[in-house]
DNA sequence: CCAAAAGTGTTGAGTCTACACCCATGC
DNA sequence: GCATGGGTGTAGACTCAACACTTTTGG
């Protein structure tokens, strides 16, 4: 990629996504290895002179976890000109052999447009790219370093979700086609970093009319077994019309 | 401004500002009447190239109305690569005496970043600038045709404006220091849309505990005078801590 | 003194919170 | 059978929408 040539790129414009996931009660953000520092960075890429922004995102998203048409959202542009690491750029040319003068296009002022997207864990297959020696799911509480302002995108990412989740039940990007109640309360609780009663959790839940419960109940677990539920796109449809705003 | 070097600008990149004012209880947008065409534009600008993009924003408010400290924010990135438009910006350039070919750097697409500010309507002093023959406010219920995709920009800032105002309440950056109870309400119906009770109006808004009521009334009204709040910064920063969510 | 606008209070409906109770399952 | 987790129900606190009443001012 960084050997093609200036001229198909959309000069000094990146696309960078936070790519969340759900697994083992814990949210996941998918994070690339730098073969060019001991640093991980968010998946990102350039964009084409003639591509849109948006679709520079799905093709990063769906290069990196295999995933097609999922959910996926704009939430912040980042414009600092500090953002940018020469240094960083210059060492990661270096590592899919390149040289270049301080006049090469990739070592100009880049402005990155963030995504957040909801993927299905277990559907996700984790793929490095060329400057990446590594592609891996972190517990976004236990993230390493991550290169320049990545960290800052990531918590802005955060925030972004937190305050939708509260205006839209949009859990369910994360969790598998079915999906018990406890795990979907768990998700919520992860997210929003604080327990949730269970009783009244379900019941809200339910209120939105945006769920279907399924006749089959978890197998193999102890206690009883609680229901499957599946995400009904038609009532969510539906339900948005009467607004279903108000927080936890 | 654009007779000066592609050198001084981050290419391909600009930012728009949709500036909301609020006078005679309707909701104002700034415009500017393009010398190049028979259409209104938002008021924006381009990026130096070691300039942060939120400086550039700040810079275009500050040239369009005069004013500074400002509430201002980001709201979206556009990044269709068919929203330039090459003909207009060719007619642009010979309104301003440039004679151009097609690697004019003004001439490439480009991607704006959407910012939306609230201003004291009566505080401002529109300015044209070099591409324009007037800068004017408009009711945003009878906006004129505008430029490329400044209507969609328009209509995304309002949209924004409107869920922001749903759990911050930020009206009063669009009044002027001191202010009385029915104009806010005025200001809340017209961004919202619809009518609401004003008895349970001043009691939420109250509520949020960030006004204080001033001992003056408003003078030569007819009927009952109303009294005049402030805004109250600190008891904003307390509130904000406590969270003051919810809708209308 | 009357109409219109503003300040203040009340009430019933609805919602949310914090629980109690029962059921199913593995050990 | 008992500990644990899941499904369902309910009483009290709280909130919100809809309204009544009083006060002030200009004409």
């Amino acid at each position: 990629m960084l050997h093609e040539e200036e001229a198909i790129f959309q000069p000094g414009l990146s696309v960078d996504c936070v790519i969340f996931g759900f697994h083992d009660n814990q949210l996941k953000v998918l994070l690339l290895k730098m073969k060019a520092a001991d640093k991980w960075a968010l998946p990102g890429g350039f964009v084409y002179k003639e591509e849109d922004v948006e679709d520079a995102a799905v093709r990063v998203l769906q290069s990196r976890t295999g995933l097609r048409n999922i959910f996926l959202q704009q939430f912040h542009t980042f414009g600092d000109p500090a953002r940018s690491n020469r240094k960083l750029n210059r060492a990661l040319l270096r590592s899919v052999g390149v040289q270049a003068d301080d006049s090469h296009w990739f070592l100009q002022r880049f402005i990155t447009v963030g995504y957040y997207a909801l993927v299905d864990f277990s559907g996700a297959v984790p793929q490095p790219d060329a400057t990446s020696e590594a592609c891996a799911w972190w517990d976004f509480q236990e993230m390493p370093a991550l290169v320049m302002d990545h960290q800052h995108i990531l918590q802005k990412a955060l925030e972004t979700l937190r305050k939708q989740l509260n205006d839209q039940p949009i859990g369910y990007n994360l969790l598998p086609e079915k999906f018990t109640m406890p795990e979907l309360q768990r998700l919520y609780e992860t997210i929003l970093g604080k327990q949730l009663d269970r009783r009244n959790f379900q019941r809200k839940m339910l209120g939105y009319g945006i769920l279907n419960r399924l006749e089959e109940r978890k197998q193999g677990v102890a206690h009883k077994a609680p229901y499957y539920y599946s995400f009904d796109k038609e009532k969510y449809a539906v339900a948005l019309e009467n607004g279903l705003q108000q927080g936890w």
